[in-house]
DNA sequence: CTGTAGTTGACCACTTTGGTCAACAGCTTG
DNA sequence: CAAGCTGTTGACCAAAGTGGTCAACTACAG
């Protein structure tokens, strides 16, 4: 079914595939309308479901599309031997935003659709890729130095607040970009001002 | 109008209230269901129209019923004579915690209102209250000592980082809070946990 | 019994839903 | 030119859902 679809004009694949991702990430899956998809892609009803059979198959696949374009990049951008737990994040920051320059809408999609009660749709597909997910997880840390840190910091909320700093970075700059000029961001810039931050934790957080 | 409402059980208006505000927040203002909402607070189609004229005259309720709320429960519980920018928003987070026992989704309702597409139905009166916001941000930095940050650190982004710290940490303990057990959320034991996060932020960037 | 206040849910006209299908355009073959 | 093939359209469908109305019900007070 989808061999067709991987025959399209690539730039019409990216539209169908943005517009689905933005319904269904606005809206979850049962409130996600198919007439919206087709009016902001720009095609008619009918060709959708030439290449989708349904809404849950199209639902089915962009759930795996999104999935394997991210462990593919993450497995392109990735260190496994990085030591430094703030580079490591770095690393994750920088492919979030490189994705999101091609697909605006994937980790949105990603989110609601690994939390979101959507899940009837999904219900084996769920389970196998949180193992996946906890797997990469495992991996990433590995390796990780932990000696790096000041005697006395609680590690774990270090961690904590790491994370919640880049989420909370990622989520104004995209808004941002959103908001004002859609596609021209400026992923140096950006990660300039990642390093700084990432600079202010490591100083506040490391053994000087 | 409302005057009648208030006369209504106050479980019920609570019942009402936050049934209305959970599906304005879940799916903006024009596809929230006011079928959804009378299910959800178990009341008939009848009632909920009579007691407000239109899907908008319950929209504008809600918007300055939890507006007033807010600035009622901040006015209560702020010292502005703090001067310590970690304190200030330890109150913040009391203020929102206690909020949202009573009203679980009145944050994310506020949020969606102030920011969202939504507002074709509320043009100025999102402005007076966006002047009002301003003003209490205003009030609330007025007397913050910076003098007892280490030399060296960018406060501005020290502010972002805590902010995005303590809105990490609440979002995932609602989050949690309304998966297992809803409405006993333990607020002492919460902000203890914000303590030590805000003990941790403290040692790495206050002069010691 | 009457009046009043609160409440119901069947009902309305209208829009939107996911999904279908006969027809069409553009292209390569013979 | 015709025949076939691929990609594409949008009018169309039954079904569900929309915001909103209203005659009728209950329950209690005078």
């Amino acid at each position: 079914m989808t061999e067709k679809f991987f025959n399209l004009d690539e730039e019409k694949q990216a539209r169908i595939i943005n517009a689905a991702m933005k319904e269904f990430s606005d809206h979850g899956y049962a409130q996600a309308s198919t007439n919206e998809m087709v009016k902001q892609a720009g095609i008619s009803k009918g060709l959708l479901f030439h290449y989708f059979k349904n809404k849950q198959g199209l639902y089915l696949f962009l759930y795996d599309y999104a999935m394997q374009k991210m462990l593919a990049e993450m497995e392109a951008s990735m260190d496994w031997a990085e030591r430094d737990l703030f580079m490591m994040y770095r690393r994750i920051v920088e492919v979030k935003f490189r994705l999101c320059r091609v697909y605006p809408d994937m980790f949105n999609f990603l989110k609601v659709a690994n939390t979101a009660d959507t899940n009837e749709a999904t219900p084996e597909l769920q389970r196998r890729n949180e193992q996946l997910i906890s797997k990469w997880y495992e991996r990433m840390y590995r390796n990780v130095d932990y000696s790096l840190f000041k005697e006395g910091v609680d590690v774990q909320r270090v961690i904590h607040v790491l994370r919640w700093t880049m989420e909370g970075f990622s989520y104004t700059q995209l808004e941002h970009m959103k908001k004002l000029s859609l596609e021209e961001l400026d992923l140096d810039a950006m990660m300039v001002e990642i390093d700084q931050y990432l600079e202010l934790l490591k100083q506040a957080f490391y053994r000087s």
